[in-house]
RNA sequence: GCCGCGGUGGUGGAAUGGUAGACACGAAGGCCUUAAGAGCCUUUGUUCCAAAAGAACGUGAGAGUUCGACUCUCUCUCGCGGCACCA
């Protein structure tokens, strides 16, 4: 019989989800084990490869779980708001919220041509009212506990589209990503989450996850801690001060200058001055972007203020400076300038011709003047020129000038984040309306107030308008009959807020909403949160280390901090996976014709082979370029099995040498599964099928059964089909037994949902025992000990001989150092020569060291 | 500039400090077949040698530790990813 992949899969698909065959029990008495995904966005394009890498992937590791005896709740859904949907249904010319179900049910199709266990009966979708209910709840919180609130930010605005951008259509270079026009910065109104206020325990709780270290570095560095002082210095003549930060103090005594960002509050104050050519510089400054800055490169400008502060530590007299280098949104705003040993301060030094003095010693003794050579900050060395600090080795010399500063009130120890807080509103359409309604009165008003709980959701009203206004605004502006509204505190005449959520909100929280996706109350019963979570294994992209999953760590802790949530770490463990590049090594994308199409894999290879071949292609965790060559092999790899299944089965016992490798097998595809290397798991059965192949006799049924179960995580269609025809053998004139844990699991599923209207309750008992349902094979640890070991004989570190060893002689070195000299090829190099050592690893190797 | 990851045959890659190149692709030769396809068998790191036997070389470069290094340490180099005038 030829292997059909289409007719299999088609047909065990259909009877796995008639069964209900992946549905994860609530308080079930097996350990329970959730599987995440990061779930997906359901663009215009279709499910992409490297969706399938990772879920098929998770798919194989789930299922191995279920084998062993887990509860495992793989879930799936759709994270359907955003802009790309936005922008995807303006290109299309249909409303978002008719496109975006058209995108769903494509996902859906595709999803399930591929045979993943997902439990499909708790799908979500974000854009759902009932489930953004619940992310606006969560706003809401925020609000009540002082956590959201508005500000001036600096938003992207691009004067062509008349839009504001975030930042990842902005270009390098400042350019909108589709239009190609410079972008502007420009201050505006908006919601903001305080997620610094978080920024200690984000940081200290990374020790109670187990992350991979290249994912927690990178939180560790994105939120940036940094542990400095901030120094205040008077202003000669003046009754104002100016406070500076540094992570450097001990450096201060060779502070020349100080310099304040061009939007520094002490800079305004001064520009009612006549000095026009610094209220000139400041203006531009001030007009330029970011973007701009940074393109001008590292070329400094700046302009003298005409004041100077005084550097109390040896009364030196610095100038103030204004210089765009500075910036407003780090630190305090203002830099004391130590040009000997800060790269920056040191080209600002040159170009204004300030004094350059040297006060740390590096390694290299050097202790020359400064004048031509950069000089950046050591990690080591030794204070010069210092007063008291003379001597002392730099962090020693930080410690004593933070306390002597703190002790005269010069000074105050604190600590700076990189990370800021977050931006929480767009002036976009599609998205979950904030719940906020602002009562501004000509008399005062309420300000902005919360929709009460029980309004919830505001739902978001169908626009036919629904492209960027124009004005910056949210084009939910112009639906002025849903914008009025009265003012739940006073009654009086208000006006909702019309900006809405980023597509992060959604999934900040998705998979609390897997564990209850109905329920109208809150957001998932308090007892399936304490069964269920936290998550145990987290999976998805390395590019969403520092937005996606930082952030939601943020919003789950706030849920802790109410009480909405059972405990503080949402994700126990997190690994991340590599991208999967087009066959020429670049990036999918139209653009460069290179886009690889799951189901055009599935039409010609069938959904077993593309999942094999994702998993074998390459580390999990590297990115990896497409190769159609790599998936015929691993096609060929199943027809392999797939024949030799059906022909080379015997009823006599599988040869000792093949049953050992057999279990060698078995115990190597589950530990790969489990440190999720996937690739040479594949590969070990491949070197199973291989030696079954050459060898003479064959494999006995139970021990092909017990292959079969290996291979079952990775090719669940294919596995379950010969599992069934070798079943249906088994049970010909027999009596059937069902396997107890399969109809365990149907007894239970029975009970739980026998009121609802769902496929399960009416299950009707059938022979069919699912392969999936099985245990996980044990193997036999007496057949991965070897009867003779191959013993490598070096001399001098380069191999001479190998020979082979009975295994209970591998202790008796002596035997074994007979046995090597006897060895021609050994003797070769022996001969003449003084035997000084010799080295002996049992059961591996024995080295001869001789003298030369 | 800073942080992180990586560099192994023609290609993707494998290798708790112990036979480098598993497995797969590609290529070459053969079997089967009327033919095609599929399948099966053999060879396949480089160099020396007519060939075999054998030997030398070989994991980005250089040093070090070790009886022994793809693996550990240091210096450099190239590539990728992230952040970036962050005080």
């Amino acid at each position: 019989m030829k292997y059909n992949p289409s007719e299999i899969e088609a047909k065990w698909q259909k009877k796995w989800e008639e069964e209900g065959s992946y549905w994860a029990l609530d308080f079930d008495k097996r350990p329970k084990f959730y599987l995440l995904i990061e779930f997906p966005y359901p663009s215009g394009a279709g499910l992409h490869v490297g969706h399938v890498r990772s879920w098929s992937a998770m798919d194989a590791y789930g299922r191995k779980k279920r084998m062993e005896g887990y509860n495992v709740l793989y879930p799936i859904g759709w994270d359907a708001f955003g802009l790309p949907a936005e922008n995807y249904a303006i290109k299309m010319g249909v409303h978002p919220s008719k496109i975006v179900p058209q995108n769903i049910a494509r996902f859906k199709k595709q999803c399930k041509s591929l045979g993943l266990s997902f439990d499909w009966s708790r799908e979500i979708n974000t854009t759902d009212p009932k489930y953004y209910k619940w992310t606006q709840w969560i706003f809401l919180k925020f609000f009540e506990k002082g956590l959201a609130y508005r500000a001036d930010v600096p938003v992207n605005w691009c004067p062509v589209c008349k839009t504001n951008l975030a930042d990842e259509e902005v270009l390098a270079d400042g350019a909108h990503e589709r239009c190609g026009q410079k972008t502007q910065k420009r201050m505006q109104k908006q919601w903001l989450l305080k997620i610094t206020a978080y920024a200690d325990r984000l940081l200290e709780d990374l020790e109670t996850v187990d992350y991979s270290s290249k994912i927690a570095t990178q939180q560790v560095n994105w939120i940036g801690r940094k542990e400095g002082i901030n120094i205040l210095y008077e202003i000669e003549g003046r009754s104002e001060k100016i406070v500076c930060f540094t992570t450097r103090p001990d450096t201060n005594f060779g502070a020349t200058f100080v310099v304040l960002a061009p939007e520094h509050p002490f800079v305004a104050s001064l520009l009612n001055s006549k000095l026009k050519k610094m209220k000139a510089y400041v203006e531009k400054a001030k007009k330029k972007s970011a973007i701009e800055r940074i393109a001008e490169g590292r070329k400094k400008t700046g302009v003298f203020t005409g004041l100077y502060c005084i550097n109390q530590l040896n009364n030196y007299k610095m100038p103030l400076f204004i210089s765009d280098f500075v910036l407003m949104e780090f630190g305090t705003g203002a830099v004391v300038g130590v040009p000997g040993h800060d790269k920056r301060d040191f080209e600002f030094a040159k170009k204004f011709n300030l004094p350059i003095p040297r006060v740390v010693v590096g390694k290299d003794g050097d202790t020359s003047e400064i004048t031509q050579k950069e000089q950046v900050q050591e990690e080591k060395g030794t204070m010069i020129n210092s007063d008291f600090l003379n001597g002392l080795d730099i962090s020693e010399a930080t410690k004593r000038i933070m306390d002597y500063l703190e002790e005269k009130g010069w000074g105050k120890r604190t600590v700076t984040y990189h990370m800021r807080d977050w931006v929480f509103s767009r002036q976009h359409y599609w998205g979950e309306p904030i719940p906020i309604i602002h009562c501004n009165q000509p008399t005062g008003g309420c300000g902005a107030v919360p929709v009460p709980e029980k309004k919830l959701p505001v739902e978001l009203p169908y626009l036919e308008k629904y492209q960027p206004s124009g004005t910056g605004e949210s084009p939910l502006a112009l639906a002025l009959d849903w914008v009025d509204v009265k003012c739940p505190k006073c009654g009086g005449r208000a006006r909702r807020e019309t900006d809405t959520m980023p597509n992060w909100a959604g999934s900040n929280w998705y998979y609390v909403r897997y564990l209850d996706p109905h329920n109208d109350k809150t957001l998932a019963d308090k007892k399936k949160m304490d069964y269920w979570l936290p998550v145990d294994l987290y999976q998805g992209g390395f590019e969403h280390t520092t937005l996606h999953l930082l952030y939601s760590r943020f919003v789950y802790k706030f849920l802790y901090d109410v009480g909405a949530v059972p405990n503080p770490e949402p994700y126990a463990k997190r690994r991340s996976h590599g991208i999967v590049l087009g066959p020429d090594g670049r990036k999918m994308s139209k653009s460069f014709d290179n886009v690889v199409n799951p189901e055009d894999v599935v039409g010609k290879f069938g959904a077993d082979t593309l999942r094999v071949y994702e998993m074998f292609m390459g580390p999990f965790d590297q990115t990896i370029a497409w190769s159609e060559e790599g998936v015929e092999g691993c096609f060929r790899f199943l027809k392999r099995v797939w024949r030799l299944s059906l022909t080379k089965v015997t009823q006599e016992k599988t040869p000792l040498s093949l049953l050992a490798k057999l279990n060698r097998t078995i115990k190597k595809v589950g530990q790969d599964i489990e440190s999720l290397k996937f690739n040479t798991a594949v590969a070990s059965m491949m070197e199973f099928t291989n030696e079954w192949q050459s060898n003479k006799k064959g494999l006995n049924k139970a021990d092909l059964k017990n292959f079969l179960l290996t291979l079952a995580p990775f090719a669940p269609h294919m596995t379950e089909e010969l599992w069934q025809q070798i079943r249906r053998f088994e049970v010909r004139g027999e009596k059937l037994e069902l396997d107890s844990l399969n109809s365990r699991n149907r007894d239970i599923r029975r009970s739980n949902f026998q009121d609802q209207d769902n496929p399960i309750s009416h299950f009707k008992d059938s022979v069919f025992e699912s392969i999936h349902l099985q245990p996980w094979p044990v193997y036999d640890p007496k057949f991965l000990q070897e009867e003779e070991a191959m013993i490598v004989i070096q001399v001098n570190g380069k191999v001479r001989d190998g020979i082979k060893i009975k295994s209970e002689k591998l202790k008796i070195k002596n035997e074994i150092e007979k046995m090597a000299k006897k060895s021609e090829r050994v003797r070769k190099y022996l001969e003449g020569k003084k035997v000084k050592q010799v080295v002996y690893v049992e059961g591996k190797i024995m080295n001869f060291v001789t003298e030369q």
